[in-house]
RNA sequence: GCCGAGGUAGCUCAGUCCGGCAGAGCAACCGCCUUGUAAGCGGUCGGUCAGGGGUUCGAAUCCCCUCCUCGGCUCCA
């Protein structure tokens, strides 16, 4: 054993006393750059007063940044366990990890949490933090740890989950079996203690944590909510406490300010404003009335995809929403799908089964819950040649999902909804091109709708519980995905395990305009369907060959990607898309002629144009065309009709710009329609 | 499906704790007013208080069931 240890940061290099910490090896080399939380020792998350190993390479970890908030929020988490369990004697406490935005805490409690405990949680929280306790790591026993946590059941869960080896790498716990006998792994224990020695609560975790809770700017407790232990519906629930922490009061205020931001772009509250959509309770959960308003946006996406489609040798189909039973039987949604599907049309009941109708006996339909089964009857429906692959054919399908009632979530999760789904038929040495062009029309259709770039790309890989057998076919197909989505440039990550029991999929995911992430487009590949109903294509050899099946809806679901637009142009749609594009407002009733002779130059153009007649003051009237997030209002009054001029405001501005030609303005407005603009010129 | 919070006029919400005539603002409608960029004035209409059952002299209010919505869990486009 040495009695020195060298560190290095970079290209420094010091020697110290061993059992030197983290925070000392990092302020000998100078390595301290801001609000720092913790550490990384060679590439590790690490204590700051948790000695280093010699030769380690040590840098700070700050709260500044994503794997710094993690920290922070794990011990802010620790905080609030600890609260808990002071408001609350017996609680037992299962686990408490960071989450992106914040941090929960899972517990059994006698009752669950009302908003009046949050606060008193929170307020306990403050107190304790001001106690300025120390996060100390202990490392203990295996045994040990099974004494010290007797009375709380997920704990020792916990532990014999380490033990059998299935959760090593949870968030909240690991077996550290550096300094143990090898198989003996050791535990560790994080106290908080207070500056006279007293130990405030211990829990069994991972860390590392901040050293001390003073150094936790800035939390808050935002709800609570019900939560499956270990996330299986067998678990008994428990009660989860959500909050967030950050480096600061101006961060924290920040974020809750974003929140409360998203919260005003509901498109449920956005939608029955604006007048986009519709969902009464007559109609049934998860389905939707598109209004006029929200029917002309919906119809610009619609356009938008036909035509590309058709530019990218797509071949459009029609299919029924509702087939035989037969169908679903042939391609085994019956079997699989069948708690997702609505219950099966009775047409063999008594009323019906008299003689006029004896011949529908037997004919159960059943509404579609995807488009798959149509669009293979559409390839088989004539014997197909390797000289006409690939074959991709497409639809606006709209599927109806009998999803669970738990889940319906606004037009974001529906029970209908329409995809712009396409399925490829191709042959082996054609599945990287087409996947690859999937990939690429995604990326074009986030830019033509104003989201940019994609955020994320996962490839999803082999389930455990997918089909049997075709290990080669998976393999090829993974290699395929990962090809494709190489060639396109994009970063990637894969999700081993998650692809559908069917085939792999790519997932591709974009942020909107204040920064929330949306999983949009899916691109998959199908080994099901294709063998079920004996798809083929006659080769070059004159054999039988099976065909890749793609499936890819790039939209997602119609819905979905509407909701994601009005949430992220918070209504104020760019012109193209907008529903009323102008609104010409007369400054007096005297005007209605003129007025209206504007408007009929526009609307000879196909602007979308209306005319407020209304008999309201002109204030009135520019404010309902502001609310209204009409992209140009026109005021029109004794000098324009004069001149042949308009006024024109800008929705989100209070300038004008006066006396512009009309024709100068119809050109104008023309154009950035034409171009599909999306950044207004002020 | 599970846990929790909710549902009052077209919209936003008071009233519910502690049972006693169902309210406000906006919108709509009618009238008055009529030239310059975010709410002119007055009036009228509008309700099975989500639905059903129960307790009570009396229920928006208390209890039970159902439906629907929201936040989560699980699942997913």
């Amino acid at each position: 054993m040495s009695a020195t240890i060298t560190v290095r940061h970079g290209e420094t290099q010091v020697d110290l006393d061993a059992g030197a910490t983290a925070i000392q090896a990092l302020k000998a080399l100078d390595a301290i750059r801001g609000q720092i939380v913790a550490a990384l020792v060679d590439g590790a998350e690490w204590d700051l007063d948790r000695p280093v190993p010699d030769g380690a390479e040590v840098a700070g970890l700050y709260a500044d940044t994503d794997q710094g908030r993690a920290v922070l929020r794990h011990s802010t988490a620790h905080l609030m366990a600890q609260a808990v369990t002071d408001l609350f004697p017996g609680a037992k406490w299962a686990i408490g990890p960071p989450i992106e935005d914040g941090f929960y805490y899972d517990f059994e409690v006698a009752r669950p949490f009302t908003p009046e405990d949050l606060d008193a949680i929170e307020a306990r929280m403050h107190e304790l933090a001001k106690q300025r306790q120390a996060y100390v790591r202990e490392e203990v026993a295996r045994e040990d740890a099974l004494a010290e946590f007797a009375e709380q059941p997920y704990k020792l869960e916990i532990i014999s989950l380490v033990d059998e080896g299935k959760i090593v790498s949870a968030v909240d716990v690991a077996a550290d079996g550096e300094d143990g006998a090898a198989g003996a792994p050791t535990f560790t224990v994080y106290r908080n203690v207070r500056p006279d020695g007293e130990v405030a609560w211990s829990d069994l975790c991972r860390g590392p944590h901040v050293p001390s809770t003073e150094r936790i700017p800035a939390f808050k407790l935002l709800r609570s909510a019900g939560a499956y232990w270990r996330g299986r519906e067998d678990q008994p629930m428990l009660q989860r406490i959500y909050g967030t922490a950050w480096e600061s009061k101006k961060a924290l205020t920040s974020h809750l300010e974003m929140l409360a931001e998203a919260r005003k772009r509901d498109h449920r509250k956005l939608g029955r404003e604006l007048e986009l959509t519709h969902h009464p309770d007559e109609l049934g959960p998860g389905l939707s009335i598109f209004l006029p308003n929200g029917a002309i946006v919906r119809q610009q996406m619609e356009d938008w995809i036909r035509a590309e489609t058709l530019k990218r040798g797509y071949q459009p189909v029609y299919t029924p929403h509702i087939a035989k039973e037969d169908l679903w039987q042939i391609s085994g949604h019956l079997e699989n799908y069948a708690e997702l599907m609505y219950p099966g049309m009775d047409l063999d009941d008594g009323e019906r089964s008299s003689s006029e109708h004896a011949n529908r006996r037997g004919a159960a339909y059943r509404l579609k819950p995807m488009n798959c089964p149509f669009h293979i009857l559409a390839f088989t429906s004539r014997t197909r040649s390797y000289r006409e692959m690939p074959i991709r054919i497409s639809e606006l399908g709209t599927v109806y999902r009998y999803e669970r009632s738990g889940v319906v979530n606004g037009m974001l999760r529906a029970r209908g909804f329409t995809q712009d789904d396409s399925h490829i038929f191709c042959r082996d040495d054609q599945v990287v091109d087409e996947v690859y062009d999937c990939v690429q029309f995604a990326r074009d259709l986030y830019e033509a709708f104003g989201l940019g770039e994609p955020s994320r790309v996962a490839i999803s890989t082999r389930p455990e519980k997918s089909l049997p057998g075709n290990d080669e076919g998976w393999d090829a197909a993974e290699q395929a995905l990962i090809q494709a989505v190489e060639r396109t440039g994009l970063p990637y990550e894969t999700d081993p395990g998650e692809g559908a029991f069917y085939g792999p999929k790519i997932d591709i995911h974009a942020r909107d305009a204040i920064g929330r992430e949306w999983q949009l487009t899916t691109v998959q590949i199908d080994f099901n369907l294709p063998e079920r109903f004996d798809v083929s294509y006659i080769g070059q050899d004159g054999a039988k060959h099976r065909p890749y099946m793609v499936h890819r809806a790039l939209f997602g679901s119609i819905e979905r990607f509407f909701s994601v637009m009005v949430e992220s142009f918070n209504g104020a749609f760019p012109t193209w898309l907008a529903p009323q594009q102008v609104r010409v407002v007369p400054v007096a009733a005297e005007f209605d002629g003129y007025a209206t002779s504007v408007a009929d130059a526009l609307r000879a153009r196909e602007v979308r144009v209306e005319v407020d007649v209304s008999d309201g003051t002109l204030g009135a009237k520019v404010r309902d065309a502001q609310t209204s997030k009409v992209p140009f209002t026109l005021v029109v009054g004794g000098s324009e009709a004069e001149s042949g001029t308009v006024s024109i405001r800008r929705y989100g501005t209070d300038k004008q710009r006066k006396d512009v030609p009309l024709d100068d303005f119809v050109t104008e407005v023309v154009a950035e329609i034409a171009e599909r603009r999306a950044n207004a010129p002020g």
